[in-house]
DNA sequence: CACTTGACCTGTCCGC
DNA sequence: TGCGGACAGGTCAAGT
């Protein structure tokens, strides 16, 4: 689920939640949601205090005072909820999207000195939390290997548009997908922001003009700015550090669109299977 | 090598 | 209602 817009939307919301406490506890009864031997937890992870917390593609980085990182992947399901008393519970007027936590998707439960809780939960078990020396982070392979930050000013256009002529076989939806090739882009902000650029998502990158890709790096910033700025997508599972959803969808212009009319030209958006995701598109506005 | 497909999991929805 | 199959926001290993 969650692509650059909702991982950063929970960096920001428990940056304000849980910077400066101390950790008590960790419980995870799903040994892949986190891998990590039991003496590296004990040694490392508990007593540590939350420093920092960043964010690098879709990859959330929760520092800790004993120069360890937690290094979190909410995949397509996962959710990092934090609980301090119940007051937001069922039937708040602020009431979170999740009920009452634990429940049968958490897989990792951590636990605070000041009796608050930090809920991974994780329906479909993709997900997972590894801890990492802080230092050997960015040597992780998928750190060495991921492209760009998209909203890094000086991410350039020339840059954009060199580093997905490195993908010319395939489709450019398969294209910015790779996260070797920008960093953060997922199945929503790839249909949203191909839509904006005009480009269909079927296209052969080598049938996409330049000035194209120039306008499809615009565009990405567009939808994930806006995305960020509205606190994300909610389509199911996908909540922010309080538990509640953002709502991206009430702007999207053809992501779970199809049947609907394209907000541009009225034409019928179709939803067809580009790089073996499902995909959106206006077959008028963007044509191949 | 470059690119595509299957696997990892659980849950929901849709057609018969 | 019940059952089988397709599908769901990501990424990597295995296959072509």
């Amino acid at each position: 689920m969650p692509e650059l817009p909702e991982v950063e939307t929970v960096r920001r919301g428990l940056s304000g939640l849980i910077i400066g406490k101390r950790i008590k506890a960790v419980k995870h009864d799903w040994p892949k949601s986190f891998p990590n031997a039991k003496n590296d937890i004990d040694a490392f992870v508990i007593g540590a205090k939350i420093t920092s917390i960043r964010r690098r593609a879709k990859v959330l980085l929760i520092d800790l005072s004993t120069d360890y990182t937690l290094v979190i992947h909410l995949k397509m399901t996962g959710q990092l909820v934090f609980r301090g008393d119940e007051r937001f519970g069922a039937g708040h007027p602020n009431e979170s999207l999740v009920g009452k936590l634990p429940d049968k998707s958490t897989r990792v439960i951590v636990t605070f000195y000041d009796g608050s809780h930090l809920y991974f939960n994780d329906q479909r078990k993709f997900g997972w939390v590894k801890a990492y020396p802080t230092i050997e982070v960015s040597n992780i392979d998928f750190m060495q290997r991921v492209g760009p930050e998209p909203l890094e000013e000086n991410f350039t256009h020339q840059e954009f548009v060199e580093r997905v002529r490195k993908r010319n076989g395939t489709t450019i939806k398969a294209a910015i997908l790779d996260q070797t090739v920008i960093a953060g882009v997922g199945n929503i902000y790839a249909d949203e922001s191909l839509w904006g650029a005009k480009i269909h998502p079927a296209s052969h990158v080598r049938d996409v003009s330049d000035t194209q890709l120039h306008n499809l790096l615009d565009e990405i910033r567009y939808v994930m700015n806006l995305a960020i700025d509205k606190g994300g997508s909610t389509d199911k599972n996908y909540v922010n550090a309080e538990g509640k959803r953002g709502s991206y969808m009430d702007f999207a212009r053809v992501f779970r669109r199809e049947k609907l009319p394209c907000p541009r030209c009225v034409t019928v958006i179709t939803k067809t299977r580009v790089a073996g995701r499902g995909t959106h598109t206006c077959p008028v506005c963007q044509v191949q």
